[in-house]
DNA sequence: ATCCTTTACTAAAGCGCTTTAGTAAAGGAT
DNA sequence: ATCCTTTACTAAAGCGCTTTAGTAAAGGAT
């Protein structure tokens, strides 16, 4: 348990001013080439690492990046390491807050990354809340929204093109020749679902057929159970389908549960269609055809945007609709 | 985008002394209560929050509390929303840092946990390294180590019984009536794989069978393709078998994959058990029978273990076993 | 009335860096 | 030989807090 090594002790070990080992570790032009290699030896040899509390605190700026998602265990949950890939890319410390969806926690988590000067906040907010995106949007630090639930064109945010996603779905469904498809879908009320919601009545339309939506009930918060109990409530309704779409791939998930425990085989009797990409929906005991958001894309999109945003907090809101990407596996088939 | 407040601003606006301020924001007993009330308020009416790296380069500490995981999408990474609530009840701060089981990356992620001044990390490590462990434990912030990786006694760590956890699993298995029971298991050398081997060969040998343990091939990352295929070879090995223990849940979902492919129906011809008890155990689609880590009190164990030898420093090392649970689906069942 | 406490503050130093302005010495141009 | 640049540093202030030591004023004890 030695004492930390201090710029202070490093100079005066080199017999350097301060300032000069401050800037030969910056690499400022104004320090000679010998001397600069002089002082990274010395660093190194005596593991002298600055003290980030003081840098930061000197420049008046960080390289932390706060991420703010509703729960570690969803699609953004991965996609936080396509994040912390591209931000590490731009120098960039990503710093996880998981709100657990409480609006309190995620307050809470925006308040500490502002106090510690964060140069910027990704957020995947627990609710549509301008007020909310008001009161920080007019702050010092750029904020990027992620996911499909927010799109005030006053805001940054990136998320997946959830008309087309919807489309994409169901005229996979259409082409392998299905008719009477059911959507199961959110139970708040949200752009992403009526949009969802208005891509399938049309579509239903074009068929001829009735539309059949099932939202989650409002208080559960196991969407695997979720989709599970609706398939259990569709199958006993009487309703003939030969085609489920889901907006989440843990609905859909629940969905062929409920299906396989009633003896109907996916996809020759019934095939599941979800949405996401979450790595669950690829396991061997689930195969599940699914449209993807592009993560990679996605989280590039985010800290390019946030990057821009934070060299100049003058730029006008910018939108990003990243393009979903059907992925086919075995829970879908001809019928 | 206006000015950031500050101590001294606020302390101008008041006629206070910042020091005056400070202390009554910090609750020291040398201030009248009316004061502090006073600079509450103002505090508050002017939206007035520290500036977090000042004060934690003046306290010389901060509440920052490193997490290190090689994974968020593992047990690990399900556990850490419950080591953010643990640390949130003592006032701490979770970073956390996604290694993606890169020991370059898990250097650099200590390193600067260091630099940011954590008070105490939290590391599921990559590799049971002491070497490294020596570097880091010398230092001046206390590390405990999280999972069955390591158990070398001259660290912190916290880990599950590996060898009571397999224990309960094959108990299990026996009271069902199996016998013929294969063993899916890690490939990397450990302290918990061996533990394992050896409890499944003491009760191999008291059942009088020949022990079968496939080893997953070393260059697989994917461990539930992992584990189908390792079942697939299983299955044309002509080896007779009514059970299967894996020491992974996502081996074991991908076991239960290969067998539902080739026909064979869980439980009633092979039942399946795995370990860890992650999420996805629990889906619909799945249902598996698993030996669970006990999330909750492990994380509560892990914080307090650190918030002790944060305290002091001299404290010998600490180890921890918590007591795996068996959790029952419909994958096992009787022969 | 005097002395000692207690109360409630202020002053000043310090945490470990960065950055701006200043400067001595060396090198070039005429 | 003189003046102007350039080079390679140093000095000092500042980032926004905390904490230790010091102190004026008020209150109590005798």
């Amino acid at each position: 348990m030695r004492k930390t090594m201090t710029l202070a002790a490093l100079a005066k070990e080199l017999g350097l001013s301060e300032s000069a080992v401050s800037k030969a570790l910056n690499d400022y032009p104004d320090i000679s080439p010998a001397t600069k290699k002089l002082v990274r030896e010395q660093a190194e040899a005596l593991g002298y690492s600055p003290n980030l509390l003081a840098r930061n605190l000197a420049r008046k700026t960080t390289n932390f990046v706060g991420i703010v998602i509703r729960d570690v265990s969803s699609i953004y949950g991965e996609m936080y390491k396509s994040l912390t890939v591209a931000a590490r890319h731009r120098g960039l410390h990503p710093i996880l807050y998981d709100t657990g969806n409480d609006s309190g926690l995620e307050q809470e988590s925006i308040r500490n990354l502002l106090d510690t000067k964060a140069m910027g906040i990704i957020l995947v907010p627990v609710a549509e809340d301008p007020d909310m995106i008001r009161r920080k949007t007019r702050n010092k630090v750029p904020v990027v929204f992620l996911g499909s639930k927010v799109r005030s064109s006053e805001v940054n945010y990136v998320c997946t093109d959830t008309a087309a996603g919807t489309e994409l779905a169901l005229r996979h469904l259409t082409h392998l020749g299905h008719r009477e498809i059911v959507m199961l879908c959110d139970s708040k009320t949200s752009g992403s679902r009526s949009r969802r919601i208005s891509v399938y009545r049309q579509i239903m339309q074009e068929l001829g057929q009735e539309p059949r939506i099932f939202p989650i009930p409002p208080d559960e918060p196991d969407l695997s159970q979720a989709g599970y109990q609706l398939t259990r409530k569709l199958l006993s309704s009487g309703i003939r389908f030969t085609a489920i779409y889901a907006c989440k791939d843990m609905l859909a998930i629940g969905a062929m549960g409920a299906l396989t425990e009633a003896g109907i085989r996916i996809p020759e009797q019934v095939s599941v269609v979800g949405y996401d990409g979450i790595d669950a929906a690829a396991l061997p005991m689930i195969r599940l055809t699914t449209v993807a958001q592009p993560r990679t894309e996605m989280a590039e999109q985010v800290i390019d945007m946030l990057c821009r945003h934070a060299e100049d907090l003058t730029l006008p809101p910018e939108h990003c609709l990243a393009a979903p990407q059907l992925i086919l596996r075995s829970s879908t088939g001809p019928v």
